[in-house]
RNA sequence: GCGCCAGUAGCUCAGCUGGAUAGAGCAACUGCCUUCUAAGCAGUAGGUCGGGGGUUCGAGUCCCUCCUGGCGUGCCA
């Protein structure tokens, strides 16, 4: 279906040729003073200069060759505005096109293109903290998004499985137990098949080792692991392996504990086996070239306002890099995948790094031209005081521990509300914790940092995850008590708030467009927020189940339930869901 | 040094390609539960949109400049 937006544009620009007036003055946008209006075009202001003419003459001109029968109200107002209101007949046709096609007649943008999203951003070896808390949200959401529009979507964890911090870690185990047999060149034999620690042991062992970089001994023995594990040093592939395996399990469990789900379990090793090729292939068309010891491809360009350093493609002691990595997952993707695009989220201080990878992608034709590539870079997410996030004791702070505490909060309030019974307690407070959390985040663009606040998120008032909920739920509520209520037909708008629901179902469409053209959820979350807002008001203002005109409430009914559909594909596409009561 | 991003109500933030009186939430104050869940609804108060120039019928939005903060700037990711 088309956007009402687009129906009545189209209308304004035949209007404006029909007066004698360019076409292209005709875009209608959403009003800006809603006491005033639903919708306006101010291209009677824009043409008057052209025309040479007031532009009250313009917009009077116009509005006369309007079919009035579309709108409530047509008027043109000084300077040269013209204001519009919908009828409510199409407005009701209008939704009942929506309520009866499937996912809302939202218009399948992304079909038949396939996109991949790489957003996890998880290191093997490490447990998730806090920092690894908005890419996945914001990338689930993204992917979330693009599946529902239509795109096939592969969303890829990409995990940090190969770079030097795989070597601290066998440095570190190295000086612990040397006499292990992954360090002894002579030994021939099957490794053992138990890993020489657990995960709690391996998450404490990469923080130490990471400390010690600064002894140039210890950081020199730890690069030197990094680039023999890569060129396939058989003890160190067993010890990586052994990680892999420990910490891979650890890392599902918690993205699960998210609702965070990927489709491929790829990391930085996977790329691997694609380099030498690549970097055969880049030195000898003379793409790569050496420069103080390292292959760079050279990335620079004549437009450039700044200098971009050229991308290190193997550095100066033969081991790749992330670059390198980054580059040969492309090469993979393409291969086997073929996307149309190429989303990756990740921290926006990466933005220079994938600026650098995307163009070296495109000189050396790694990618097609038309294959759009874009890095989603998000903001930091700090304390309530506004500093980066720390434990007391100045550490950082797990995920699992951050999600433990924001359900304790929730918990409380839960118990204390009685709503629920006990054995409901923990689903519900599940879901509303979650929500409460993956709505702070995305409610906020994703570029800037924020501050996280768990007094402030787990207050549930207002511009929340948990108000979004509630509204489902009272909603909910009244759809069970009336019982069948699937089919009903939508009607006339009964009132002035049922009519200002009913518009703002209509901008379901291009929020939704707007949200992934911008990559940017937080307009979903702008969205629910408002019209959540209008359904508590119609809610609030027309008694529903004691409506004694059977017909009139079972339009009602219609247009809550409605509401209700819509709030939860948002929800969904956001990665939370509502529970039946709260 | 250069580059990128940000600066809007006491606090946290919206404001789409320049349009009419700059909007929410929190905090403060005031109403509304014998009636569908008050985690709600309605209202009051709160602003020289960082400063200064400019472009035009019109600037929070575009251009220039300055101030403040954050980040990035070849072998970490």
């Amino acid at each position: 279906m088309e956007q009402i937006l687009t129906i009545i544009t189209n209308k304004m620009r035949k209007a404006f040729e029909s007066a004698g007036y360019d076409a292209s003055y005709g875009q209608v946008t959403v009003s800006n003073r809603p006491d005033l209006c639903e919708y306006q075009c101010n291209g009677a202001l824009a043409a008057a200069k052209q025309y040479k003419c007031a532009p009250i003459q313009i917009a009077n001109a116009v509005v006369s060759q309007l079919d009035a029968a579309d709108y409530d109200m047509v008027e043109a107002v000084m300077p040269g505005f013209i204001n519009l209101k919908l009828s409510g007949a199409f407005l009701q046709q209008y939704l009942e096109g929506m309520r009866t096609a499937p996912d809302f007649d939202v218009k399948k943008i992304g079909q038949g293109q396939t996109i991949v999203v790489d957003y996890g951003g998880a290191n093997v070896a490490k447990p998730l903290h806090i920092g690894h808390l908005r890419p996945a949200i914001i990338g689930e959401a993204l992917k979330r998004l693009h599946k529902f529009l239509g795109y096939n979507t592969i969303g890829d964890v990409h995990l940090g499985d190969w770079g030097l911090q795989m070597g601290l870690i066998i440095a570190e185990l190295q000086e612990r137990q040397p006499e292990l047999p992954y360090f002894d060149p002579a030994f021939t034999g099957e490794y053992p098949a138990v890993a020489p620690f657990t995960v709690d042991e391996l998450e404490e062992i990469y923080p130490t080792a990471s400390a010690k970089k600064k002894d140039p001994e210890f950081s020199h023995k730890a690069h030197q692991a990094t680039l023999e594990l890569q060129q396939g040093h058989r003890g160190y592939r067993a010890i990586w392996q052994h990680i892999m395996n420990v910490s891979v399990a650890d890392l599902k469990r918690n993205y699960d504990n998210l609702d965070v789900y990927f489709e491929k379990w790829l990391g930085e090793s996977d790329a691997d086996p694609y380099i030498p090729a690549m970097v055969d292939d880049l030195k000898a068309r003379g793409i790569a070239v050496l420069s103080e010891g390292a292959w760079v491809v050279p990335v620079a360009e004549e437009s450039d306002k700044k200098e971009i350093p050229p991308m290190i493609l193997v550095k100066s002691d033969g081991s790749s890099i992330y670059a390198t990595t980054d580059l040969a997952t492309i090469v993979q993707r393409m291969q086997d995948w073929n996307p149309d695009k190429m989303l990756y989220v990740t921290d926006k201080r990466q933005n220079l790094h994938f600026e650098q990878v995307f163009r070296a992608a495109r000189k050396a034709g790694i990618i097609a031209a038309e294959t759009e590539m874009e890095h989603v870079g998000h903001g930091t997410m700090n304390g309530a005081d506004g500093k980066p996030f720390k434990t007391r004791d100045g550490g950082v702070l797990r995920l699992e521990t951050l999600i433990a505490d924001m359900t304790d909060f929730v918990r409380a309030k839960v118990v204390e509300n009685k709503i629920v019974s006990d054995d409901e307690v923990e689903e519900t407070t599940r879901k509303i914790a979650m929500a409460a959390l993956k709505y702070g985040d995305l409610s906020n663009q994703p570029t800037k940092d924020y501050n996280f606040d768990m007094e402030r998120f787990a207050a549930f008032e207002g511009n929340t995850g948990p108000y979004i909920l509630y509204t489902i739920v009272r909603i909910k509520s009244i759809l069970a008590k009336y019982g069948d209520w699937e089919n009903l037909p939508i009607q006339l708008p009964a009132n002035a708030s049922a009519k200002d629901l009913m518009l703002s179902i209509t901008k379901l469409s291009p929020t939704l467009e707007a949200a992934v053209r911008a990559s940017a959820p937080n307009l979903i979350c702008a969205y629910i927020y408002e019209l959540a807002g209008c359904v508590n008001k119609f809610y609030h203002e027309t008694r529903i189940l004691g409506e004694e005109d059977k017909e009139k409430q079972a339009g009602y009914i219609a247009l809550i339930a409605l509401a209700k559909n819509i709030l939860e594909t948002c929800i969904s596409i956001l990665g939370f869901s509502a529970p039946e009561k709260m």
